[in-house]
DNA sequence: AACAGCCCCTGCCCGC
DNA sequence: TGCGGGCAGGGGCTGT
């Protein structure tokens, strides 16, 4: 489940392996996982085009194809790949773009959740501005997001995962962040002190800075353009750690859910505060 | 406006 | 061994 430290490494991976590559052909077996234009003329646009510059913003990873932009969301699996063209072709490649080089930039999903769609790079910012993305989580301001929890009452970790408020946090992260910022993941946010709420944003920053550093974190199936994966998992306090000892207090961490999402806390680290008003 | 619910997919795990 | 059912999960969409 890439999120933006490990979306960063991707676009870090494909910049130094494939940019200025030219596509000489094309193959799409899976369609629906070009959510624009159609098939046929996405086909139309590709070949020819060359590789000019990658980018990205959350957990968006931005094509630079020159008169034209994609972009591109790995959701839980996907990956994109540079290899040799004369490589079989694993099943769960679904697009297929041959370069000028010899090797092929591959999209391989076996979810088939991610998503490419392609525009006129002229159109990049009204597409970018249509996905009304949160500042980058380093970019927080501690005010504006002090205001936001105070006008929600979902459970705090929902508003950490939505990419409206900070563009980038998954499931991994948000753990993560709670865990260093002490906060219980089903707080209401709108009872979340002025104080907790600058530990998170704090935290928020530092987490994913953390986990860039160490080129992210490989926990199911995430590997970088290369095949590598990432070495924050050694550093995880929270995540994928039920029944094993908080690494501050020892007492067995515990998995909830939470907006149907697998959660893992320190119940005495993290502890739901009482409503006041 | 905020938020719940549904959908997309497949591999994997479980029980029988 | 084979099979069906449940589960995971980010984000786009609809309905309230």
């Amino acid at each position: 489940m890439p999120e933006l430290p490990e979306v960063d490494r991707v676009r870090q991976g494909l910049e130094d392996l494939v940019l200025g590559a030219r596509v000489t052909g094309l193959s799409l077996s899976w369609p629906k996982i070009i959510d624009q234009p159609s098939p046929e003329e996405f086909e139309t646009i590709m070949l020819g085009l060359r590789l000019e510059g990658l980018g990205r913003r959350g957990k968006y990873l931005i094509f630079d194809w020159g008169e034209w932009a994609w972009i591109s969301h790995l959701r839980m699996e996907g990956k994109w790949l540079v290899l040799p063209s004369d490589q079989a072709v694993d099943k769960h490649t679904h697009l297929v773009l041959q370069l000028d080089d010899g090797r092929d930039l591959r999209y391989h999903d076996v979810r088939k959740f991610g998503r490419i769609r392609l525009f006129p790079k002229a159109q990049l910012d009204e597409e970018l501005a249509r996905l009304n993305l949160g500042p980058e989580p380093w970019d927080l301001d501690a005010d504006t997001f002090y205001q936001q929890l105070q006008r929600r009452k979902l459970a705090i970790k929902l508003v950490l995962l939505d990419q409206h408020v900070v563009a980038g946090i998954g499931n991994i992260y948000a753990d993560e962040i709670l865990y260093r910022a002490r906060l219980h993941p089903e707080q209401p946010a709108n009872t979340v002190s002025r104080i907790k709420s600058n530990r998170l944003v704090h935290y928020a920053g530092k987490v994913i800075e953390e986990a860039m550093a160490k080129g992210g974190t490989t926990i199911r199936s995430y590997t970088d353009a290369l095949g590598h994966s990432g070495g924050f998992q050694q550093t995880l306090n929270a995540y994928g750690r039920a029944g094993l000892p908080c690494p501050r207090c020892q007492t067995p961490m515990k998995k909830i859910k939470v907006g149907q999402r697998g959660t893992t806390f320190c119940p005495r680290c993290q502890v739901l505060k009482k409503e006041r008003r």
